[in-house]
DNA sequence: ATGAGTGCAAAGGCTTTGCATTAGG
DNA sequence: CCTAATGCAAAGCCTTTGCACTCAT
């Protein structure tokens, strides 16, 4: 398990930034979800964040590698905490309807495979990969 | 080969809309091209086409399932012909620095296991698929 | 005291919409 | 003719930025 507290704070020092209380919250907020968040289900969990408070922080936190960023299929952005500190690959599942991302993990064989054909495909076209990104497009169980 | 221009007409007319210059300029535009297009990239190809016409008329296209909108990681829309038009099953290959799309395949086997396993992944938690994307995210050649 | 962090409000930038005009059938 | 389509301009909406105030060190 890692200290993702530690990380944040270090990185944020390394950077010289503070760890403040609401840079705090908003990694716990990350941390205690299995999903993304967006920007209105940040604020809902703390009434006394201000939006651009947030927006700040998280492209802090952006920046030194602790949260993740992602535009979700609605155009809009959704957050959580970068998977190597969370040390848990996985992809996300996107209704298109009420625009709900959740996580889910692929069999580790098919990731594996899946890793080296993209290595393989981006090699051919002399394409630095940096990380790989996959979709599940469809309607969640509420929206259906 | 499909006849996309057949296609798109049929599909328009079936909704009480029409096959227009605009529209067929699109259309072509797309399917010359070997990724996704943005819109200032769209409207670069066609002079005289105005904004607000170009937006409208993707959106439409896009609800009679004749174009598919992506969006990237740099949060701006890019409009591609829909893959049942094109009997193409592909991906994107993104770059995080200047935004460039380009499509790529995976092998068929991985991707025929691919879509196997995503079956599964959905069928666990009764989410209804309609489609899945993968996307390579890194540097292109130009911008390494 | 000094610079980072915060919050409010205003500005940005892509996308959508209102409305009068044009044109396709 | 009649309705869809077009183009211009204005509005929307998420996100970013300016600025003065607050807080931690």
């Amino acid at each position: 398990m890692i200290d993702i507290h530690g990380v944040a704070e270090s990185r944020l020092r390394a950077d010289g930034q503070r760890y403040t209380r609401n840079r705090r919250a908003i990694v716990e907020s990350l941390e205690q979800t299995d999903g993304p968040l967006s920007l209105p289900q940040l604020l809902q969990r703390h009434g006394q964040l201000a939006q651009s408070s947030a927006y700040r922080n998280l492209s802090i936190l952006e920046a030194v590698g602790v949260v993740h960023r992602i535009i979700a299929s609605d155009g809009f952005a959704r957050f959580e905490l970068a998977q190597e500190l969370t040390e848990h690959h996985h992809h996300h599942r996107i209704c298109s309807s009420c625009g709900r991302v959740e996580d889910f993990t692929l069999p580790a064989a098919l990731e594996t495979s899946l890793e080296q054909a993209l290595k393989r495909v981006a090699a051919r076209s002399s394409f630095r990969v940096a990380s790989h990104q996959l979709d599940l497009i469809g309607l969640c169980p509420a929206c259906t």
